[in-house]
DNA sequence: GATGAATGAGGATTCATTCAT
DNA sequence: TATGAATGAATCCTCATTCAT
């Protein structure tokens, strides 16, 4: 039958595991995350087969929430440079608002863990995301370049961006700026 | 003064540390490293208080060796961009030509194992590149962002260029005039 | 409540701690206890979180053991030397019978890997016996010293006294009352 | 030849370890010894051929150096009781005067790794205090005991006094007379 | 399904002793 | 003799996964 399990076991799981990631990298315990999410230790082999399951399930998570948090505020503009804007900014206000996250998916998109196949989930979540940025770059300098290329591109960026953000709040601003108008003449 | 300790062990142990964490990141294990390096495992500790102490010599090794490399193509050039050029395509060459030495770079970048003091080490070997990339930007969308942003956004450009370089040998090329381009025009 | 911790694994754990600690002191390797016990190296673990702590149980256990047996034989006597006589006899001859369960105790008392609250335990443990000691002394030479320096005497006085009849099981004997008549004539 | 040795090593050496097994027991660490004796560690082997050697030593040199100090403090007295209290009393005040070399004899002479040799020579460096402590209970309730037992006895009174007088050291005074006089009425 | 004990291979690190220099 | 690098067995402890309850 479907699923008896409980949503909310499996959501404290992938929350724990988020920090323990963010923290420890790859080398979060399994029983640390269990630990943590409050649930016993062998919860977490019920609702991942293993502990590579359990860690691409957190990425793709990651990935999910990022790409809906960007996407939610993507809609109503008009302007090609408002609407990446409008992605960039909510973007690196997610990164800066949840560092957790933004570090548990810096160290796991590094890692060889993360199978191909969730990979491609990942970027799938993004595609309204991703074709704004193909369309802004049409006619720019990358324009010839693999698409994929370009998201790793503005993604490098990006990431870059909300880690000095985050390291240094008082010019957070500034340095989103600057990074948008950077991206934008790549781009461009 | 007894034996001196052997500069071709602690090269050795380097080298192969280099390929595992490339491979494995810093779950690596030291044994495997002294097994690769064909030493004994108690003398990875003769030559490296401890593991972390080793995953930090990696590095600094490593950004020395690319600083290196980029440094010695530089210096007779006198256009701006040819010089700013000159150095891209060193680097990314340098990427390609190594791959393991470039993911474990990325690898270890990423990695809270290594303490500030070696990434500014590592950073100053690189200064007159730096240096280049500093005056290239000074006019430009970056001019009031702090220097270290800059060269991180440098930096996560060439190595997301390296990554597609070499996934696609067939585009390489291309991609890496199109990140010369693309990391012009985001500078200037 | 899936497994409930066997509390025969971990007695065969303690009794082997107890056994190799009488042999080898502090180094007594946690595989080799794991070994004599009868379980698996890492079961030691999920017994106590660390050598140091199944150290300390050892400790415990023994002290509570030998106050378990001191205090069974300790109720119906009137007289205040018949008493500490008692105790005396009960528990040189404790001694005598469980040569490593001795020699454990006086290997950790010595330990500076015993806390002060295992050590305390212990003493509480024996709060009796301990009482009829101080008022044996309450008038005698060490009456206004701290009651838990005439602990420390009397003990070493026994752990010396129980040493020497087990070396000389001919005057075990003699030893032991040779031994009481000291104690009782320094307290008195 | 005999010893183009250094005694001033032998002596960093035998400091050094003495501090340390203070400290950490027999697992003192013989590198450790050598790096706070100022010495190699291969030199550690050159004066004592094994670390068993070496910790015999230390405990020789400890109860050589105690019997000295006890025993330069003996000659001119003529009654009995203050003979005792003599010898008593320089032997506490040098345990207390010398924390690190009282807790290391307290160590060693737990251990097992002491040979019986080593011991028996300690003992007969003490021969003239032994001669007075027999001599004290030659009438008394240890009379008819094996000699070596009332020699532990008094150790074990003297550690146990010396120890409360380091931990209290506003009592050391009152600790110290208290236990002369349960020791002369235990010998007597 | 839920729980958490069981497992044993594998992890980093230490160490006494030897031996090349 | 003096030095300190070399060695590899041994140490404590961790961990993903399984499985009895």
């Amino acid at each position: 039958m479907a699923r008896p399990l409980s949503e909310d076991k499996r959501n404290a799981i992938l929350l724990a595991a988020i920090t323990l990631v963010a923290r420890d990298g790859l080398s979060a315990a399994t029983s640390q995350i269990a630990k943590d999410a409050g649930v016993p230790h062998g919860s977490v082999f019920t609702y991942f087969n293993t502990k590579a399951e359990l860690i691409n399930a957190v990425y793709l998570e990651l990935r999910t929430e990022l790409a809906g948090t960007v996407l939610e505020g993507l809609s109503d503009v008009e302007n090609e440079r408002d609407q990446l804007y409008q992605i960039w900014s909510t973007w690196t206000r997610w990164g800066v608002a949840n560092p957790c996250k933004r570090q548990a998916l810096a160290q796991l998109g590094a890692s060889s863990q993360i199978n191909e196949c969730t990979r491609k989930a990942g970027y799938e979540n993004a595609t309204p995301v991703l074709e704004v940025i193909w369309r802004t770059c049409a006619h720019g300098a990358l324009a010839d370049t693999p698409q994929p290329y370009i998201g790793a591109v503005v993604e490098a960026l990006a990431s870059t961006t909300m880690n000095f953000m985050s390291t240094s709040p008082d010019e957070a601003e500034k340095i989103c700026q600057s990074g948008f108008e950077a991206l934008w003449r790549a781009l461009r």
